[in-house]
DNA sequence: GATGAATGAGCATTCATTCAT
DNA sequence: AATGAATGAATGCTCATTCAT
């Protein structure tokens, strides 16, 4: 007998793969039902509606977010912190492609569905502190420019990150992402 | 115009808005009609189909993207020009708020259907070759710093402007999309 | 092709004899269609929702009730005009057989469907009223008790009517349905 | 009582319930489940199908039927006995509103359920059965006109019972019942 | 140009019932 | 006695598309 205990992460993992291959807009029920094995009744039974299927998985994407990160060395200047958080979308983007789909599919979905908007605002506010924290260190250390508003740098910062992954997505072999950021974390840099 | 285009027209118009109000997902051919005050049929007289009359209002939302600007004094300095980039983005956002919802429906939407990928690469080509011109027109100047690539720096403002787009969606109330780009504008000036 | 005019209508019948031949509680827009020889996304095109076409089978029914009585021969007396009531009411089981059986159906279904229960009413009040003036002139005539109160034997013989017809559906070997409704008569003459 | 009978008898009661509230149609088994405050499956352990439970539930209405009336002075006579009859009913619609509603609706489920049906007919034989003996009783003490059939006469009046149960159920306001019962009973007084 | 009528394939969800534990 | 997990067969309803007129 299959993990019963794991069935509603089963559930979940399959949505996610899904919702990564298609997108949210053709993402079936029975699709997913199907991709875990089970009868189309037997995902209601651990899921009332879609709907809610869909706020587990913002929750696990959320989590792959957090967590999903490359290693860094410890006691890295904040300056190496920062390019780090490139490094680790580009990580991101090896080690698990379906994320940044399934959270750029999630941000426009946030606009219709509330619980999706709530949790993702939580994610956003999440990424946006840590990335302020480490620019606040940076100025601190002398690694950025000493007239640096870490909030308002972090704002730069992460929207860059998910404008330029947009870009990608539609152009990928003209857009220099990488180069970008580059250029970003140099003119953070002190005269 | 023709009657013929006049109808084809409001079609795209009509579709347009209903994309803007509740997203592509929930995009019907038949609200479309209705909005015209037509038979569903008649609207398949016109584009064959649903996915013929997306790639139309893909062009129309370029049309706006390139046509609808604020006002720019003539004469004014490639610093002024690139700051206008984003009065422009407000200034959309105030007398036209479906764009900025639709184009991202669409980018969205560009992942999956080729004919709405090609059109919206086209926009996104334009688009950051003219920030790039004016980026180089500044560099020339000394608005800018000289040792920028206006190539490098166009994707850096563009993809900040996309980005912090997408987080105004999710926040609107508590992200600094102005204070944010000012910074941006004011990190690219000669040191 | 078939009468388009009359889709509605066909719809209406076969939903009639289904309900008759089953019941409402096991009635199926599929089955509906198919008697009709019809797909069932076209049943929908005329029927918005299954509820309409049931309302609209409550107006059928009540037409057919209206409509359908034996032949009363002209100038019949009071006394002949309400023993014909039953008689029509026996006409209507070898004709009609369905219809009490609809009627009883929707008696029930009225107690959770507003329209329903409105068009109901309106039947049972029409009945009522009818039944009312027949009694009406037999006392004037002379064929029925002086101090009959019009309103309150037609409430008892039509509520005998409608409470023989459900004995005699649970029992009609056993039940004495017409000697009842005789008595009932000859218990309305003038002493 | 064993607990086995204690549980059957929760679930009978918490059916009939439902049934009352909403009817046969909208009854779930999950949701009797839910009343009693246990699991669906163990539903099927003391009630192996739900036609199973529901006969039950026909066996309870019955009992119900049988035992619940209103006080009736010893030493009454057969007229004041079968006015008392109506005297029940009002006690009954009183003290337990249910029981019409749920007889109603196995009237009409016995037609499709041969378990119901049976079940049913003993009821309705019971009742007419009473009713009949009373009528005999008042014909011979002279309460009652000489020339009644007194098996007749008892049809008369559980079909006026019946009846007139079904049209105060839908238009509750204007249907003159108590009035109708009066009278029916001073139809059958000797003149 | 325009439409009323029609449809195939599908969609999320429901529900009585089963079965291993 | 009791239950958690599972399911098959439906169920009302949807929607882009077609076609004869």
């Amino acid at each position: 007998m299959p993990p019963t205990d794991g069935r509603r992460r089963e559930l979940v993992l399959a949505a996610y793969q899904l919702i990564a291959e298609s997108g949210l807009e053709e993402l079936r029920t029975r699709d997913i039902a199907a991709k875990v094995g089970i009868n189309i009744s037997t995902l209601h039974y651990y899921f009332e509606t879609k709907e809610d299927l869909i706020a587990a998985v913002v929750d696990h994407m959320t989590e792959l977010f957090r967590t999903l990160r490359a290693p860094l060395a410890p006691g890295a200047s904040a300056l190496e912190e920062l390019r780090h958080s490139f490094v680790t979308q580009m990580y991101r983007r090896r080690v698990e492609p379906s994320l940044e789909l399934v959270v750029q599919e999630m941000m426009l979905r946030a606009r219709r569905d509330e619980k999706v908007r709530a949790r993702l605002e939580l994610m956003l506010l999440g990424w946006n502190g840590y990335v302020e924290s480490v620019i606040a260190r940076g100025v601190r250390d002398g690694d950025f420019a000493r007239d640096l508003d870490p909030k308002i740098a972090a704002a730069v910062v992460t929207s860059y990150s998910m404008g330029s992954n947009l870009q990608h997505g539609v152009r990928p072999a003209s857009f220099p992402q990488e180069a970008g950021y580059e250029r970003l974390v140099s003119l953070l840099r002190p005269k």
